[in-house]
DNA sequence: AAAATAAAACACTAACTAGTGTCTAAAACT
DNA sequence: AGTTTTAGACACTAGTTAGTGTTTTATTTT
């Protein structure tokens, strides 16, 4: 016969899961990944770290499960597109400002970006995929028809603002404030980098449009 | 009375510290900054670690006489500039082709370049700090003057960009192979990236000829 | 050649790490 | 109400880590 699992006040299996998985969050935000210690983990969730081995299978997987429940790339979906009529010019200028805003205010997620490239791990692969499939249906729907031969180059463009957004973001604040002069962690910083993001974009597609 | 520091061909403190900071140099390399434990830093030398501690005072300060004794950026100085007539729109695209063409092929740099933005260290600061001077005397002397008023805007672009080629080399063939559909472990993606900065420095060029 | 000095080997401690076995008591079932 | 099940507490082991004290011995000095 099947039994309920404990949902008391006290002893709650579903509650405690939720704080490993809250615990997890709260310690990559503040100290990285490499702070993501079993003792560390079970003392912030308040819960015996035994638990986390009845109930993820070890550290690992609790980890595993916690990266796997983010789901950053949502937000940037090629449905949500309304008309396009300039081949997605003004939706290229917005997904990428939006993006910097994104990445610069979610800590968590400049974490996992770090962590993507430092070290390999399946859910870390996971939601790299997850990020190049949802960037496809952009691609192939409204910019490669739009750039035709030029498609691979507007990618390889988009592959370096992006990039650039990521590594900015990352970078300020640890070991230096500035890069190539500007200061990334003042306001008129960020607004002259998304200044230059939508300026390279409107060269983009006015050379483009040119072509046509 | 002074008395020579022992330089047999058993005994020799000069060696043995060369051979700790190439121990350092190689770990890095292979397992990336959270490799460098003195245990294995010891073992790949092939000295006892307590000559760490004497001749260094700690592993930390063994670590920073290596970060100083790198010189990432002397590669890129304003200085080494011949007759720049353009603005300085071949050297812009020469610098950052170059820059790509450097990081890709040097693991070091990549894994100092990934630390620099996982760890807050006085070294590394030094390292950032050095890279700034040196871009400062390129902006200040070629594209400020040139550029004018929209000089911020020059190093803004150029900041993404330069971002963006760090990003990549850090990302590609940790956790995935391809971003935004370029594949970056492939020469063709590399050349893609590479005529894509040459392209955006091209078309900032051009746009500020136009308006003088 | 003998004495002095410093390079380096070896052994040890203490702190922290992941993971597990045992026991208790709260919750669910009969 | 009594029994069963399992959430959770506690204690323990074993491995890894940084750092140090002691001893040996190669090299330099006298």
């Amino acid at each position: 016969m099947k039994r309920k699992a404990a949902a008391g006040t006290i002893r709650n299996k579903e509650r405690s899961k939720e704080k490993f998985l809250d615990a997890v969050g709260q310690i990559l935000e503040t100290k990285g990944y490499s702070g993501l210690k079993v003792n560390d983990i079970a003392a912030t969730a308040g819960v015996d770290k035994k638990m986390i081995y009845n109930y993820f299978g070890g550290t690992d997987q609790l980890i595993d499960e916690y990266i796997s429940s983010l789901d950053f790339w949502s937000n940037v979906d090629g449905q949500s597109t309304p008309e396009i009529t300039d081949g997605g010019q003004e939706f290229s200028k917005q997904l990428l400002t939006q993006q910097f805003d994104y990445v610069s205010h979610n800590k968590n997620l400049q974490k996992i970006l770090l962590w993507g490239v430092a070290e390999k791990r399946n859910s870390l692969r996971t939601i790299a995929d997850n990020r190049e499939q949802n960037g496809e249906q952009l691609f192939s729907q409204v910019a490669d028809p739009y750039f035709s031969e030029n498609a691979v180059q507007y990618r390889s463009i988009m592959a370096i603002l992006i990039s650039g957004i990521y590594y900015l973001n990352m970078y300020k604040g640890v070991n230096a404030e500035t890069f190539c002069g500007i200061d990334l962690t003042k306001e008129e910083g960020t607004q002259q980098i998304k200044g230059a993001l939508e300026k390279i974009i409107d060269l983009v597609y006015e050379n483009q449009n040119k072509k046509q």
